[in-house]
DNA sequence: CCCAAGGTATTTTTT
DNA sequence: ATACCTTGGG
């Protein structure tokens, strides 16, 4: 047999992986070594070599766009569809059991799932009718809870209060939750694990068939596995079973979601005589800046222990700037993209890496100043839209009358009259009865338990979903159509907030009724056991649609959002203390985390990594001057470019501050950034001027005495 | 039912 | 600064 194709593009280490004949196998991929590489031929190794049926296979990811990638180039390595293999998230292939089982699971036919969203709604209701005082309470930390203990596999039963009045409190909460959600029908992401974790367990036969069914199991970015999903494989690998993680323990990020790096430190423990592969090679990166990640994560103790190295050249030092403040930084940066389009380059080989989300704020503006194209990643998502999500819960109550999650979100949206008294009403009825909103809503009907008025709006209301349920055995594109029309969302959104805002949200639903006529249903394979609304309305909640739209534009993201991604030319900005790293983890004593996640951010970059401060930052409202991050300490002085020696002081006003940082007086205007000089304090940089006039002040960091802020009317300054 | 005012928190994100 | 959420008055 010719297997030249599969195995002649890859290194030493890489086929040693490829073709393991091990039981359990632990891939320790490095950051830009070939880890999907990896994976993608180990599985046309097992289909074209060792004569594995596709239908034998599972392979979990993390995220859809994982599982993605990783089916069409094992479709093209192949050169033929992979039918019946399963490559997928954790949670869709939970789901799908969960479909496939749902008596056994204990589950209505017709469940649905909710998101994060829907279940912080949905928690915050069932708080308010516990009488819990949400300023005591939170909500969300009532959720974290719920979420914490299902990760944990743990039902509010299994919990121990006893000894904990807050612990009593949130159990409380989670007791109730499950009770609300058993009756409406639905679950949550955790929930669909959790729930086929049981199904698992505790049904020997099921469990007997997905072993015999799946011999080879596959898992990507192992490091991210929570506890919940390391217990979800361990019952799903049988004596049989061929295991076969990559991860990289260097780059475990997710710690704080439930994460547990110790699932890959611990895998030659829990999977006795396993073979440890270790690819070190690098593929992405120049010398210098794998010297940099390298000689910085060197510095966690708990470590599995790898080095990256690469055949490429050393290439150009790493660039530091040290910035006046963010405004500075940012014109840095993007005056810095510029040069390297006017070169050669194009704005999307750029991308702008940082701790936290506001950050991205100053980069923006300084992009839409100077007409540069940009795109942030991490905002809404399609599914996520508010008025998305509205007509899904139309639609949603179509097929399951039940979710009252959807049927609060909606029975008075738009308006109809049916305000939070009658609401609480229904909510207190069907609990006290243990029932259904909507069937509470039907006994009320009939009963005339309330006003004439509120009875009949209720009854319209009623009509109205069961209207939009007759055209369920519609085309789904008709079907969505005539449930958005029914329901009066456009015309409220229009109402509401205008022409130019109503109609986004107008198109929005447009392009909603779009998607639905090109849902690609998949009865065969994919979406067995599901019907076509059941498998799309799943595919919303599963698979938010991120719009992945690929112009030419420099690109701005969290250096969450950047992992597994990589760039030509990255900046890593803010390196300092309290922000990056970030002062919560530098409190809970997470600090290998953050260093990890600097390492990330380094890794990301192929040819030039540019790596930025600034001395003061504009923090909530508040101006402080930094310190410098210790993570710059960590990356050796011999690979750092430090520009702050050869970088030109601005003599005009830099792009971007002519209001800010001019001052309407009599006096010598100034620009931040100018150097300037008194006769006491001597030379300094203007760092920030406020107010006006004869009062106007300016604050100037000077060399030797340090941050002043002085009236300028006074102070008597001279530029240089 | 809608809007304005005031209080509060403000890391990272996928499913 | 600012965004989000609750609350009170019209």
């Amino acid at each position: 047999m010719d297997v030249s194709h599969i195995l002649d593009e890859l290194n030493e280490n890489q086929r040693e992986a490829v073709t393991a004949s091990s039981k359990y196998v632990l891939v320790l991929a490095g950051a830009g070594s070939g880890k999907t590489r990896v994976l993608v031929h180990r599985i046309a190794w097992l289909v074209d070599v060792e004569q594995v049926a596709s239908y034998g296979i599972m392979a979990v990811t993390f995220t859809n766009k994982a599982a993605a990638e990783m089916r069409s180039r094992i479709e093209a390595l192949l050169g033929r569809p992979a039918g019946g293999m399963w490559v997928s998230t954790f949670h869709s292939l939970a789901h799908r059991m969960l479909r496939r089982y749902y008596e056994e699971a204990k589950l209505d036919k017709n469940f649905q799932i909710i998101d994060s969203d829907d279940q912080l709604r949905l928690v915050k209701r069932i708080m308010k009718s516990l009488e819990l005082d949400p300023k005591q309470w939170p909500p969300r930390q009532a959720v974290w809870f719920i979420n914490e203990q299902k990760d944990a596999g743990l039902r509010s039963q299994h919990i121990d209060d006893s000894n904990n009045y807050q612990t009593q409190i949130l159990n409380k909460v989670y007791a109730e939750y499950e009770v609300i959600c058993q009756r409406s029908a639905v679950v949550d992401f955790a929930e669909l694990l959790l729930r086929s974790l049981e199904l698992i367990r505790d049904n020997p036969s099921i469990q007997d068939h997905y072993q015999q069914r799946f011999k080879y199991i596959l898992v990507d970015e192992f490091q991210d596995t929570n506890e919940l999903q390391y217990a979800w494989l361990r019952l799903l690998t049988g004596k049989q079973t061929t295991l076969f993680a990559v991860g990289d323990d260097d780059q475990s990020i997710y710690g704080w979601r439930g994460a547990k790096i110790e699932n890959i430190q611990d895998f030659s423990r829990d999977f006795p005589n396993s073979q440890l592969v270790k690819l070190q090679q690098n593929y992405r990166s120049t010398g210098n800046i794998l010297k940099a990640a390298n000689a910085l994560i060197e510095q966690n103790q708990s470590r599995l222990g790898k080095e990256l190295w690469t055949k490429d050249d050393d290439g150009e030092l790493i660039k530091l700037f040290t910035a006046f403040n963010e405004v500075d930084e940012a014109d840095f940066v993007i005056s810095h993209i510029q040069k390297w389009v006017k070169n050669k380059g194009k704005y999307s080989d750029a991308t702008i890496l940082y701790r936290s989300n506001a950050q991205s704020r100053v980069f923006e503006s300084n992009c839409i100043e100077q007409n540069i194209p940009y795109r942030v990643y991490g905002g809404l998502r399609f599914y996520e839209r508010a008025e998305i999500k509205d007509a899904l819960c139309y639609i949603r109550l179509t097929a399951n009358p039940n979710d009252d999650s959807s049927l609060e979100r909606v029975i008075n949206h738009p308006p109809r009259g049916l305000g939070q008294k009658t609401v609480s009403v229904i909510r207190e009825y069907a609990r006290d009865n243990e029932i259904s909103m909507w069937h509470a809503c039907q006994q009320f009907i009939k009963g005339k338990v309330l006003n004439n008025r509120a009875t009949g709006l209720l009854a319209h209301f009623i009509a109205l979903i069961e209207a939009m349920a007759i055209s369920r055995e519609d085309r789904l594109q008709d079907h969505f159509a005539n449930a958005i029309k029914r329901s009066g969302l456009k015309a409220h959104y229009t109402k509401k907030e205008g022409r130019d805002k109503g109609q986004g949200r107008s198109e929005n639903l447009d392009e909603l009724v779009n998607a639905a006529s090109e849902f690609n249903y998949q009865p065969e394979s994919e979406h067995r056991n599901f019907n076509e609304l059941t498998a799309f309305l799943s595919t919303t909640a599963l698979d938010a649609g991120n719009t992945n739209k690929t112009n030419d534009c420099v690109q701005m993201m969290s250096i969450h959002s950047a992992k597994g991604l990589e760039f030509p030319l990255v900046f890593i900005t803010g390196l300092e203390q309290g922000l990056f790293p970030h002062q919560n983890s530098i409190a809970e004593g997470n600090l290998e985390e953050e260093r990890r996640l600097c390492y990330v951010a380094i890794t990301r970059a192929c040819q030039q990594l540019c790596i930025s401060y600034a001395e003061q930052r504009q923090l909530f409202g508040q101006t402080k001057p930094t310190i410098p991050s210790i993570f710059l300490n960590e990356i050796p002085s011999e690979l750092i470019d430090d520009m702050r020696g050869h970088r030109q002081r601005w003599n005009v006003t830099p792009p971007g501050m002519k209001q800010k940082s001019r001052v309407d007086t009599n006096a010598t205007v100034f620009a931040i950034g100018q150097l300037v000089t008194h006769n006491k304090f001597g030379e300094g940089v203007v760092i920030n001027t406020e107010g006006s006039g004869k009062s106007a002040r300016i604050n100037v960091n000077f060399y030797q005495s340090g941050y002043k802020w002085l009236i300028i009317h006074y102070a008597n300054l001279r530029a240089l």
